[in-house]
DNA sequence: GTGAAAGCGCTAACAC
DNA sequence: GTGTTAGCGCTTTCAC
């Protein structure tokens, strides 16, 4: 039984044994600037001698060293990416078009949680700037002086996502989180309803989509909605916590909007453990278009936006600024779609 | 409208703004060593001049550049962690678990995907490995011979997770995937199933969780469980799908063993569509203990297992050996429960 | 097509 | 307490 034992290898065997580029020059008798260049640009090299020093690098198991590289050429093909949460669904979709079309360039993706907190923003900018990132991705529009300040110092290019805004520090993508409540509301009223409430964080996204929300049902007189906030956290279960506080204390609600699919599933279950029928006696709407909105019995209506595409577009605004190739549109609106399902 | 303009920030200005240590140093009237020393050692520099050289920093924005430190200092304070995928929530709690940890040192997480695929990792571990990360997390013990070579070579320290061996690479926290499957045969057994399906991927875990199943069943001498294979993907609609195919061709099956508790929720939507009652006319149980089991009523029989803890431990298991800190246990067995809910 | 020299911004070791 | 010197492993520029 290996417990209780020493790890045995010394993570400070500083006469390093990795292997450098010197070492394969010398190997293959040529000078390391070659070896460099069978590596970054192998057209620039002799075919007998780039499959000679191609054999050598197999061989010997080398691994260019990217934190040399970078400080030499000032470029490391990183690109960092923060989002408020990772592991929550919302935000998987951007992530993943984002490293797909980054890794299709050979760049790789860097990824940071914020939990909500712009401080905790500002610190990850700082943390990724001193590691010399290529560019940086952002969620929404809202961060602190100092992180726009930072951000122009490094003078790298940056893309804000997931919201809209007149004047974004660089480049932009996303759609109108206040046209997406206020098209809501509009559906809402369509359908009939008159009593209704918001469910949903304090996060800036949340807010514009309870402010679009509240526009709409004003310009019906129809009067404010009931705003339950929520914790973050584990998303089924404050839905359903919501759902108890909607149905005690606020019995006359005809209609909830939650700020994302997950909230409006864990009410949905909440209500069928009660025996509320959904829409019948009350109706349930989400955010995001996600699985389980589709999945779940009955449906959840919900605003589609096309998380992955956002992603995808601001890889791909980095990429041609970082080759400097002029970027169409600055700024980028996505826009979203009211998918009515049987939960309204 | 800003649209349709040539981003202005040209990316490769070359002579770089970027204020350096030197330029701080130069300012506050110090060698740049004392610079360095009031960000990494302040104890070490005087109390005056410590003062006067954070004033400088915070007064020019002076942000350090960690390539160039960790190519001087041979260490980056960056941990890799590769999962099969985020955004799923199966192994978010054990990403967060990680860079909570490892924050609280001032390190921070590199995080790759690997879409399930070896190839995928091995080229992930060889870009990590370029980047001189301090130590890399990995998930499960398969990997390839290249992979295994690759990492020895670079003596960096190693955490595998998410299951057991006899010879890890290095070090190792997770449970029992094969007993795991073994325990749940035992509950289906003890409450009386006897016609038992299995649904999963091809991954190692979920085929180690099956044949876990399969010799708890072959014990009682029952017969060898219906094996449904699952594509990667959106899982509520495979466990769906899988529901469907097991009712329209195994009508005789009475439980389902779905590899992990999503499926099983969506295998469990499916029932409810089609008026099937659980656990009366076929019982249903996953795997992982997510909110979604919990939640969905009836509740779902699931295996718990502390994915949390895991990248804790990993996190705390690196931290360590970094530290040249001897590790209590190279291989830590961080087991699993049988949680029976009403599902079953 | 290939090589030599210089330097990216920092830390380690040793001096003062 | 503080400074000096010498690299870390690579890319860039320019020469051959």
């Amino acid at each position: 039984m290996p417990n209780h034992v020493i790890h045995k290898q010394p993570p400070k065997d500083n006469k390093s044994t990795a292997v450098t580029k010197e070492d394969v020059a010398r190997a293959a008798g040529v000078s390391h600037i070659t070896v460099s260049r069978v590596i970054n640009t192998p057209d620039k090299v002799a075919p007998t001698t780039r499959k000679k020093v191609e054999s050598f690098i197999a061989k010997m198991g080398y691994i260019p060293n990217l934190l040399a590289g970078g400080l030499a050429s000032k470029r490391t093909r990183i690109i960092a990416a923060i989002v408020p949460t990772i592991g929550h669904s919302i935000f998987a979709e951007t992530i993943r078009g984002l490293s797909e079309q980054l890794a299709s360039q050979g760049y790789q993706l860097l990824l940071g949680q914020s939990n909500y907190s712009e401080t905790e923003e500002t610190a990850l900018i700082e943390a990724f700037i001193g590691r010399r990132v290529d560019g940086i991705v952002l969620t929404g529009t809202q961060h602190t002086a100092r992180a726009r300040q930072r951000l122009k110092a490094a003078a790298i290019p940056v893309v804000e996502t997931w919201d809209l805004s007149d004047k974004p520090i660089d480049m932009l993508v996303g759609f109108s989180n206040y046209d997406a409540g206020f098209a809501m509301g509009e559906h809402l009223k369509q359908q009939g309803y008159r009593h209704i409430a918001f469910v949903g964080g304090e996060d800036p996204r949340g807010v514009a989509r309870l402010a679009g929300l509240t526009a709409a049902l004003k310009k019906s007189r129809i009067k404010t909605p009931v705003h339950i906030a929520v914790q973050l956290g584990t998303f089924l279960q404050r839905g359903r916590q919501s759902m108890i506080e909607i149905l005690d204390n606020h019995p006359q609600t005809d209609a909830v909007f939650f700020s994302n699919d997950v909230l409006a599933a864990g009410a949905l279950m909440e209500c069928q453990k009660r025996k509320r029928r959904v829409p019948e006696d009350i109706a349930l709407c989400g955010f995001a278009d996600l699985e389980i909105a589709r999945e779940i019995t009955p449906a959840i209506t919900t605003v589609k936006i096309d998380s992955f595409h956002i992603g995808h577009t601001a890889a791909q605004m980095l990429l041609a600024t970082l080759n400097n190739r002029p970027v169409p549109e600055v700024i980028c609106d996505l826009g979203f779609t009211v998918i009515p399902r049987q939960s309204t």
